[in-house]
DNA sequence: TCTGGGGTCCTAGGACCC
DNA sequence: TCTGGGGTCCTAGGACCC
């Protein structure tokens, strides 16, 4: 049977959260700026009417950078880079606080303007979707000028999209030709646009992954397409080696999903400095209360209820745990998820300083949908620790 | 002064049921 | 006595992604 050829997008906004601030900046254009760290350091207007703005210099703490301009990545700052190493690269780079809400804004902007354009999306994130564009009647490229034209004209942001016949190669795609970027291709510019990639182009291949293949001489796609399979087999297990052997071949036959519901809600918290498990007690208990608070909070607002209560620890070595306790009803009640959090935590054994405390609900269900467990009738939250 | 916070998916062993 | 299977749920950890 002949199947028809999916034509798939991926749309990629560019250097999303620092371009949202630019929009309130503007003064800030062409200058290396990173968005990241924690709350402080929101610019200050000053009395001549000029905002001040924080350089990473300025920085001290903990933190990962979330985001940076083009003009900071050329200065060898990138995401995920801790924000102390980030200032040492670039020490006069402004600062940002991350501010999520505004974010979230920009998202649901420009994910209802393609919306206005092609109906079967896909959610990956806030900043990025896939689009299948197979039932359209509109050629390609065409059609993505629109689309781009249509995120620009509803954000006055730029976006990047690869077209390809699946989600694989569309990812894959969209990084191409970063920012502004607009990249159409099929199956038979493989060989020519997709093999001579390293293999961390893949997503779904990461630092771990990657070292492994480079440890048996494959650092690109046409290298680990080469690779025979009973090599990969020795090496990563059935099915990921199965899966790396499709994936290097484009092969991907996952559909767009427009419909997915959430798995899991939960919070976390990495403290400014390590928490002692006995003497920071009283702290301790503190946040542990508030990251069930908030998650109890989350679960409402978006009206779910969930049956598996999870607590996560990091410690000050970095080392990390989890617990989970499955409750007989779902719930979404601060003090139940509270009780069972306690009663996880009671299960690890608390030695080293504590660096970041974790708070999970999952196996979820809508609210609407079943029975609840009787609200907790305690006044009081119990601090359990 | 290294290393955030929100997620998804997979693996693997043991319990428990038929 | 000897060593069944299959299926599902629970728990813990880890890789990976944005």
């Amino acid at each position: 049977m002949n199947i028809p050829q999916r034509r798939i997008a991926h749309l990629d906004m560019d250097a999303f959260y620092a371009s949202v601030e630019l929009l309130r900046y503007p003064e800030l254009r062409g200058l290396p700026v990173v968005i990241g760290g924690r709350d402080e350091h929101q610019p200050v207007l000053q009395a001549d009417g000029k905002r001040h703005f924080y350089r990473l210099r300025d920085y001290a703490g903990r933190g990962v950078i979330t985001t940076a301009t083009y003009e900071a990545r050329a200065l060898g700052v990138h995401s995920a880079m801790g924000v102390m190493k980030a200032a040492q690269l670039a020490p006069d780079a402004i600062l940002l606080p991350v501010d999520f809400p505004i974010y979230r804004h920009y998202s649901r902007l420009f994910k209802s303007a393609v919306a206005g354009i092609a109906a079967q999306i896909e959610d990956s994130g806030i900043d990025e979707i896939y689009i299948d564009l197979t039932g359209l009647p509109e050629d390609t490229l065409p059609l993505a000028r629109r689309i781009k034209q249509a995120v620009k004209d509803a954000t006055g942001l730029s976006c990047s999209i690869g077209i390809t016949p699946n989600k694989l190669l569309a990812k894959i795609c969209s990084d191409l030709e970063k920012p502004d970027g607009l990249t159409i291709l099929a199956f038979d510019d493989i060989a020519e646009r997709i093999w001579p990639l390293p293999v961390r182009k893949i997503n779904g291949i990461g630092p771990k992954a990657a070292n492994k293949l480079a440890s048996l001489d494959i650092t690109t796609i046409a290298e680990l397409a080469r690779a025979e399979l009973s090599l990969l087999q020795m090496h990563f297990g059935r099915s990921y080696s199965a899966w790396l052997y499709e994936v290097s071949r484009g092969i991907d036959r996952r559909p767009v999903i427009t419909n997915a519901e959430p798995k899991s809600i939960s919070r976390e918290t990495t403290f400014e400095r390590d928490l002692h498990p006995r003497q920071d007690r009283p702290g301790l208990s503190e946040a542990f209360t508030a990251l069930c608070v908030q998650v109890a909070a989350d679960l409402k607002r978006k009206g779910y209820a969930g049956r598996t209560i999870s607590i996560k620890l990091r410690f000050e070595d970095f080392r990390t745990i989890t617990r989970d306790f499955s409750l007989p009803a779902y719930t979404n009640d601060p003090a139940r998820i509270r009780l069972a959090a306690g009663e996880c935590l009671r299960r690890v054994p608390l030695q080293k300083k504590i660096r970041l405390l974790g708070v999970k609900v999952s196996a979820l269900c809508a609210e609407t949908a079943v029975p609840m467990a009787e609200a907790s009738r305690q006044q009081e939250l119990p601090l359990v620790l």
